[in-house]
RNA sequence: GAGGGAAUGCCGGAGUGGUCAAACGGGCUAGGUUUAGGACCUAGUGGUUUUUACCUUCGGGGGUUCGAAUCCUCCUUCCCUCACCA
């Protein structure tokens, strides 16, 4: 049995891929001093989402997302096109700061410690990145355009400052996250958290929710992330109608106008800003108690909670009939979605009916009768639908249902509109409403701003120094950039507030004493626009150069999972728009078409992590296996946007594959290939250069496998042709491609080559010869079973009507014959004979 | 609650109107080879059997069609994402 050194073999040519610069785009010199000529070619932009460099390095799952990029564009590469294929590390952020603090660290040297790690296992699989390309977010270089864009967006009047509720944890003096806050108690001290007002940083990403929500027709992406992006933009019509809450309008948004003369109670947002101002004197003790117990602002944990309230002691005036309708403070409504405040209407909500449950003081009133077409319960089963309907309707319009109804019906208790259907109610109120000034449409988005200001030490300086005389002056664009200053302490609160020397300084308006804003900015703001610095990173004028924009972007294919649909995907084409308009760019969507890969799950089928302990190593895989038997295993195990299971038998399957191809090239004589090897590799080449281009990397692997399966039957074979083999494998399996294609005699690189030409299709051989001649000997089989009739019927397929000759049939058994297409409806079937028709065989019938 | 996806042998999964169900891999069984193990090679792996054949089967029910794993419809189960957005 042959054995392979793998370690040799990929070593070898990683190191002269690296040497001759190979990956590299046009006008790099290789250690030869040759510079590839790209010049002539198209481009082709591949990227995937840069990594967080972890300290405990890559994974096999990791393995599995780079090698799907690789794949295609080392596919890319050989059909002759100019790739850029680059990658970097999103190196700034939250668990880098985490992990380093609790190694005792600096952030710094962590994560270049981590990068330094993921750069060479990224190398040693094989992956055809230009390294020459390459950034990190944590050097001044990277991230001083983060603050000249932030300086450029509060100039356009995109970035302002507002309140919020973030969890605050009275004991460390801190913010504290959502995931930290579970429970609403602080995840380091146990201690009580509490909901706090602070200012923050903002980006009205709302400003561009409609553009980003049509914007999505025209992206070739997966559904599923369209869809989940369109939920997130979460586009509502409805009516904003004003109630008056102690003299003051408060507009309170609706989708459900129809339902306004059933509103019976208001619940406002126990994160409202103003919700204090509305609490009266004799409810204030309450209210106050209620709010400590609220909990975290985590939406997550708000939709689990129950719903409570509590009395504001407030009214507010229906427009409609100028009912007073009390105001609870409740912890289920959301505080910047609308006004805060919702109109509530127990008889047509099923929040709302919860709500009234506790507390049974509140009534409710019903105003639609259920109509019987839309009606959305469940009737009891042992009735027919219109017993139950009837019983249900008369018990609801009589207060005698414990639910609420919110499907369709008609108008009642609601006044002039009694009577009228309550999808037409829904305009018609709202246009009596608007009549008198106290409604309108309105278009509310789910979407928020952006608040991307944090706390913390291990990210982009918000370039701003705060002067007692002239208040917020951003950092003029000359003296960027703001630096992050190494010499902090780790411990309570914001780092960046122990370094006095950093935060002092003078104002650049009246030049007098000023003070650094110590928040730093959100990672996303790093990752939004990272892909537009890859073609000239190492620009130290500009963001980037125009040109090298306008050559390569927008990207043709982006590679990522689907947990980034919502927030990196919004962010970077809301960038990608806002450059737009300040003039930065000319384009619109940053990524033509992206590819969702599919999860690697460790060999219990449980995602991988280290908590559980599945997690595969590359490095170890490597070394038992080889890379490239881990690629194609990794490929060959389903499609790529599925998740699969690591299996350590299932490899030992590609390894046996890698080294039938080795004992192959070592065994095989060369000389002239059989006819039959001529078609089986240009039918090959045509399926496997079809799977490359769309993903379908799993089948390609099985045409591969089938043809060396194929191959190693042959007695011999060209060598031209088992070069074209190597080709086609070369893609996932570039070491051992590379290696053989050596050892055939070749000098250059198989990787650069070029992809062998696809033979327009040689379909099988005609069968419509035999056909007739096989309908013969039916026709006389069925004769001499049955015995005679004076014409025969036919019936076939209807794509073989063209091939059947009723001429030479006839002839053969000396009867007239008459055929017809299985579908013709006109056929003469007495018996049904059609029905016994397949392709290739006919159905027959005497008469 | 909303949206998306899925259900095919022992397992992972091909097949998305016919000529073709179960490719390809794993596992298992038998045989060969081998000092042994591993590796490798060959055959088998729904049922019947007269084995170049016939039947059964693609989560369940109904439908469209000459013909359905494939299209439509209802149901069941599972996975993912978002989730009290009024």
């Amino acid at each position: 049995m042959i054995e392979i050194n793998f370690a040799k073999i990929e070593k070898k040519w990683q190191g002269k891929w690296e040497k001759e610069k190979i990956f590299c785009t046009q006008g790099v010199p290789s250690a030869s001093g040759k510079v590839n000529d790209n010049s002539k070619k198209e481009k082709y932009y591949i990227l995937e989402m840069f990594p967080y460099p972890s300290a405990s390095g890559l994974h096999m799952g990791h393995a599995l997302n780079y090698s799907i990029g690789d794949v295609m564009a080392r596919f890319k590469r050989m059909n002759g096109f100019e790739v850029l294929y680059p990658m970097g590390f999103d190196a700034l952020g939250l668990p880098a700061e985490n992990a380093a603090i609790k190694a005792g660290e600096h952030p710094k040297p962590f994560t270049e410690k981590a990068i330094k790690n993921y750069i060479r296992q990224m190398k040693e699989l094989g992956l055809s990145y230009d390294w020459t390309k390459t950034l990190a977010t944590m050097y001044p270089e990277y991230y001083r355009w983060n603050q000249y864009f932030f300086l450029k967006f509060l100039e356009a009047g995109l970035i302002y400052r507002k309140k919020a509720s973030v969890n605050w944890c009275p004991s460390c003096n801190t913010i504290i996250s959502n995931e930290q806050a579970q429970g609403g108690i602080c995840e380091r001290c146990d201690s009580k958290i509490e909901i706090r007002q602070l200012e923050g940083w903002y980006l009205k990403t709302t400003k561009y929710a409609d553009e980003l929500l049509n914007g999505l027709d025209k992206l070739d992406w997966p559904e599923k992330i369209k869809a989940m992006q369109k939920n997130w933009i979460g586009r509502s019509e409805g009516t904003e109608i004003d109630f008056e809450v102690n003299g003051v309008k408060w507009p309170i948004f609706t989708t459900r106008p129809d339902t306004i003369f059933g509103v019976t109670f208001m619940v406002v947002s126990a994160q409202h800003e103003k919700l204090m101002s509305i609490v009266t004197d004799e409810q204030k003790k309450e209210v106050e108690e209620f709010l400590k117990n609220v909990g975290s602002v985590s939406e997550k944990e708000m939709a689990e909670l129950e719903k409570k309230g509590v009395l504001t002691g407030s009214y507010a005036i229906n427009p409609v009939n100028g009912e007073r309708i009390p105001i609870y403070a409740g912890n289920f409504v959301v505080a910047d979605y609308g006004s805060g405040m919702v109109m509530a209407v127990p008889a047509h909500d099923h929040r709302d009916r919860d709500f009234v449950r506790k507390y049974n003081e509140i009534k409710i009133i019903e105003v639609i009768k259920p109509s019987k077409k839309g009606f959305n319960l469940e009737l009891p089963k042992n009735k027919s639908f219109d017993e139950g309907y009837e019983e249900f309707v008369n018990n609801f319009v009589n207060g005698k249902v414990d639910g609420a109804y919110t499907g369709p019906g008609t108008l009642i208790n609601s006044g002039q509109f009694n009577g009228l259907d309550n999808t037409k109610a829904k305009e018609k109120i709202t246009v009596w409403l608007k009549k008198q000034g106290k409604a309108r449409k309105v278009v509310n988005y789910k979407l928020r701003d952006w608040g991307f200001s944090r706390q913390r030490y291990w990210g982009t300086p918000i370039p701003i120094i705060r002067c007692e005389g002239c208040g917020l002056v951003p950092v003029p664009e000359k003296d960027l950039p703001v630096v992050l200053p190494e010499k902090v302490k780790f411990g309570k609160g914001n780092p960046l507030e122990t370094n006095e020397g950093w935060i002092n300084v003078k104002c650049p308006k009246c030049g007098g004493a000023g003070k650094r804003e110590t928040e730093t900015m959100d990672t996303f703001f790093d990752s939004s626009w990272y892909f537009l610095r890859y073609p000239d990173n190492k620009n130290e004028k500009k963001p980037f150069d125009i040109k090298k924009i306008k050559k390569w972007l927008p990207v043709d294919q982006y590679i990522g999972g689907a947990e980034h649909a919502c927030m990196h995907l919004i962010y970077a084409r809301f960038f990608t728009k806002v450059l737009r308009d300040l003039k930065f760019l000319d384009f619109d969507e940053p990524f033509k078409v992206l590819f969702n890969q599919g999860m690697l799950h460790g060999s219990d089928g449980e995602k991988m992590s280290k908590s559980k302990g599945n997690i595969i190593n590359p490095d170890e895989i490597s070394k038992k296996y080889g890379m490239d038997s881990a690629r194609y295993f990794l490929l060959s195990l389903a499609a790529p946007d599925k998740p699969r299971d690591w299996s350590d038998k299932g490899i030992q399957g590609s390894l046996r594959f890698i080294k039938k191809i080795f004992s192959i090239s070592e065994n095989i004589k060369f000389g002239k290939s059989s006819e039959d090897f001529i078609s089986k590799l240009s039918s090959t080449t045509r399926d496997v250069t079809e799977f490359y281009g769309n993903f379908q990397y799993r089948k390609a692997t099985i045409k591969l496998k089938e043809l060396f399966d194929f191959l190693a039957e042959q007695k011999e074979v060209s060598k031209e042709d088992f070069g074209i083999s190597l080709k086609l494998l070369s893609p996932i399996c570039p070491h051992i491609a590379e290696e053989l294609w050596e050892k055939l005699g070749n000098n250059d690189f198989i990787s650069l080559s070029k992809w062998p030409k696809v033979e327009k299709s040689e379909k099988k051989k005609e069968k419509g010869v035999d056909l007739n001649s096989k309908i013969i000997e039916d026709i006389k089989y069925v004769l001499e079973k049955v015995g005679t009739g004076k014409v025969v019927y036919l019936y076939v397929m209807p794509f073989e009507l063209g091939k059947i000759d009723t001429g030479k049939i006839g002839k053969a058994i000396g009867k007239e014959v008459k055929v017809f297409a299985v579908n013709d409806s006109k056929k003469f079937d007495p018996e049904g004979k059609a029905k016994r028709a397949k392709p290739g065989k006919v159905g027959i019938y005497l008469g």
